[in-house]
DNA sequence: CAGTGGCCCTGAGCGC
DNA sequence: TGCGCTCAGGGCCACT
């Protein structure tokens, strides 16, 4: 489900409210993707810091109270993989079963839930050190970085022969756009998704991260897209779903040109594109 | 080392 | 209604 717009809608809607609670304690469900890595009753006690986001991730810094003031004491790194959703709420709903997290606070209780498990909960010492370092090693620039450019872009694609939607999807050079932001941002910039991507020019780099800036800007101010059931953390829905150009639209007419939007198959995942609107 | 495909897991939707 | 198949917003890892 969750791209960078909902994880960080997610983020948005529930970062002040969960600011300086303090932790109960932390209840787990069946297992994620990887395991927690710490002693959950560890945490008790801890107070929450200001979440963050990195590319798809989100971060809970926790910090325990001493004489002098606080102290860290790790955080927890947050993915919702395909189907994960976050809630934050003072009211104590029953756990359902795909409930796999449950971080209890006097301010109430924040709850993953995701179906297929492919998310994770992992507590780390820091952002740099252990497992989140470990996960976000490889991870590219921020989209809203404004000193990533076309000419960062450009560089680290060069040579590069495999095709330009995977690549950027793949995220080691920019992070954020997964499959519906990825075919929409092609889209946007005119690029055919199966061009090599060694092969854009400087210019067409730059369009391209234009395009990824607006479309992910667009989104998160829409509040993301809830193509079965994105919410989030307040349980509100995202709309962005209804404006795609591309994503899901196979058969129907281009916004623009009205040729059939096409589908296609790349890595494993659909990609949707105008073959006329998107050039080699 | 770049590129490709398998795989983790569950649910929804569709054709029969 | 039920069964079996395909597909789904991500990303790690093994293999070529």
């Amino acid at each position: 489900m969750p791209e960078l717009p909902e994880v960080e809608v997610t983020r948005q809607s529930f970062a002040d409210r969960i600011l300086g609670a303090r932790v109960a304690a932390l209840r787990l469900g069946k297992p994620l993707r990887w395991p927690l890595g710490a002693d959950p009753a560890g945490l008790a006690g801890t107070l929450v810091g200001a979440v963050q986001r990195r590319g798809k991730y989100l971060w809970l810094p926790l910090a325990r109270q001493e004489r002098a003031g606080t102290e860290p004491a790790g955080g927890l790194l947050i993915h919702l993989g395909m189907s994960g959703s976050l809630s934050f709420s003072s009211a104590s709903a029953a756990v359902g079963v795909h409930d796999h997290m449950d971080l209890i606070t006097d301010r109430g209780v924040l709850r993953l839930t995701d179906p297929r498990r492919f998310g994770a909960v992992v507590w780390s010492p820091s952002l740099d050190a252990g497992m989140a370092a470990r996960l976000l090693a490889g991870l590219g620039r921020e989209p809203f970085d404004d000193t990533l450019t076309g000419a960062d872009l450009h560089a680290a694609w060069r040579g590069r022969r495999a095709a330009v939607k995977p690549v950027l999807m793949a995220g080691d050079v920019v992070v954020g756009a997964g499959n519906i932001y990825a075919c929409e941002a092609l889209f946007m910039a005119g690029i055919d998704p199966r061009l090599p991507a060694g092969r854009l020019s400087r210019p067409r780099c730059d369009r391209l991260l234009d395009a990824v800036r607006a479309v992910l800007r667009r989104a998160v101010e829409v509040g993301g897209s809830s193509l079965r059931d994105f919410k989030d953390a307040h349980g509100d829905p995202g709309a962005f779903q209804l404006e795609t150009r591309v994503y899901g639209r196979e058969g129907q007419p281009c916004r623009v040109c009205g040729s059939p939007v096409r589908r296609i198959v790349q890595a494993q995942r659909s990609t949707f594109f105008c073959a006329v609107c998107q050039k080699r």
